[in-house]
RNA sequence: GGCCAGGUAGCUCAGUUGGUACGAGCGACCGACUGAAAAUCGGUAGGUCGGCGGUUCGACCCCGCCCCUGGCCA
């Protein structure tokens, strides 16, 4: 089927696009990547955070393979909820997945609603590297010393960047462990922070999916109901038999701790779909923030009649010939 | 019907021996964000302290009546 593409991707040998398609849960996302891979000869590349656990499907709202269009997806089901995810690795994946793939004239659409993920794989954007025995050494200090303690010491060793957490994210100690984490194996300063939003590659595109918030509220609302009554609980019940507990990215998808704890008899089913709704929607204003920040992606209404068209034409745009 | 406990922020609850409610957690809203990101962290806004009357210079705290909730006893 890709010859099919092919034919008129010979008469105009342009470059192949990166489109991703960004957005809050539940605002359509899926929905518009798939006919947009439809409409551009592309196939699905994940950048969910949580979609990449095997077994995770109803509460991650992964798409089922029969409805899938049979478009190729990438980038799901890739660990064990046992094991760790990382940006870092991700970002690696990602793009050996996308060079593949437009190696092969297909257009990447990657989708997902993480957008530290999103960001990673497609700007210039680089991490330093880690250690795990120093990391899980500054953690156990974390958790003896306390915040403040740590924030005095990166103080010292590091005056800058603690001053920069300092100013904008105060009582973080993740972001101090870290700091410390790569001072430690650099033995340099930690200069991280967020790339200004600069593509590694121009031909790209985000298209975000707008939508109000009344409209995705009733939507997550909606949609948690569903996965309530399509089995979350038994899917729940079957992880934490596969070491869920003690997962310790896994854990953190929201809903499967609620329900966890409804399984162990902490919450009532009602309230662990509350809270599971009340999560998501917290959520969906977080990434709401992420993505409207940034000028580069170009809106399209969630039920704008042309919304495939538009963004085709965005698409286009950058990546003129697709 | 009687007895007991309780009615304080949207929710769950602290608190004031009578002198303008230090309230807390959660939620809501806003924001930050480089190897856990569906994570993590910060800020802001919310209260006629169940109602009515009384005592008092002054009551959310004292008194009386009433309403509501839960429990116990008939």
């Amino acid at each position: 089927m890709s010859d099919g593409g092919a034919a008129s991707g010979a008469s105009t040998p342009g470059v192949v696009p990166i489109v991703a398609v960004v957005g809050a849960t539940a605002a359509g996302k899926t929905g518009l990547s798939l006919d947009l891979a439809e409409a551009l000869d592309g196939e699905i590349v994940n950048t969910d955070a949580m979609q990449v656990y095997r077994g995770m499907d109803i509460g991650t709202a992964k798409l089922p393979p029969a409805e899938r269009r049979g478009i190729p997806h990438h980038l799901l089901d890739l660990l064990e909820i046992t094991e760790p995810a990382t940006v870092a690795e991700f970002q690696q994946l990602a793009r050996d997945t996308i060079a593949d793939l437009r190696a092969a004239g297909r257009v990447p659409v990657l989708v997902g609603g993480s957008a530290l993920y999103t960001r990673a794989v497609v700007d210039r954007f680089d991490f330093p590297g880690t250690d795990p025995a120093v990391r899980e050494r500054l953690e156990q200090e974390l958790a003896d010393v306390g915040v403040e303690a740590l924030q005095a010491r990166l103080a010292e060793l590091d005056p800058v960047s603690a001053g920069r957490i300092e100013e904008m994210t105060p009582g973080n100690g993740r972001r101090i462990v870290r700091a410390l984490e790569v001072i430690e194996i650099t033995g340099k300063p930690f200069s991280a922070r967020l790339p200004v939003p600069e593509y590694v590659d121009p031909a790209t595109i985000q298209i975000g999916v707008d939508i109000d918030r009344e409209t995705l509220d009733a939507r997550i609302e909606q949609r948690v109901g569903e996965m309530f009554e399509q089995g979350f609980v038994d899917e729940v019940r079957r992880l934490l038999d596969r070491g869920l507990l003690e997962s310790r990215t896994a854990l953190s998808a929201i809903g499967y701790r609620p329900v966890a704890a409804h399984l162990a008899g902490e919450l009532t089913l009602a309230e662990a779909r509350d809270r599971t709704v009340q999560q998501t929607r917290r959520f969906a204003r977080r990434q709401d923030a992420w993505f409207r920040k940034d000028s580069r992606v170009v809106w399209v209404r969630y039920d704008d009649p042309d919304r495939i068209a538009r963004a085709v034409a965005a698409v286009r745009a950058v990546a003129p010939g697709t």
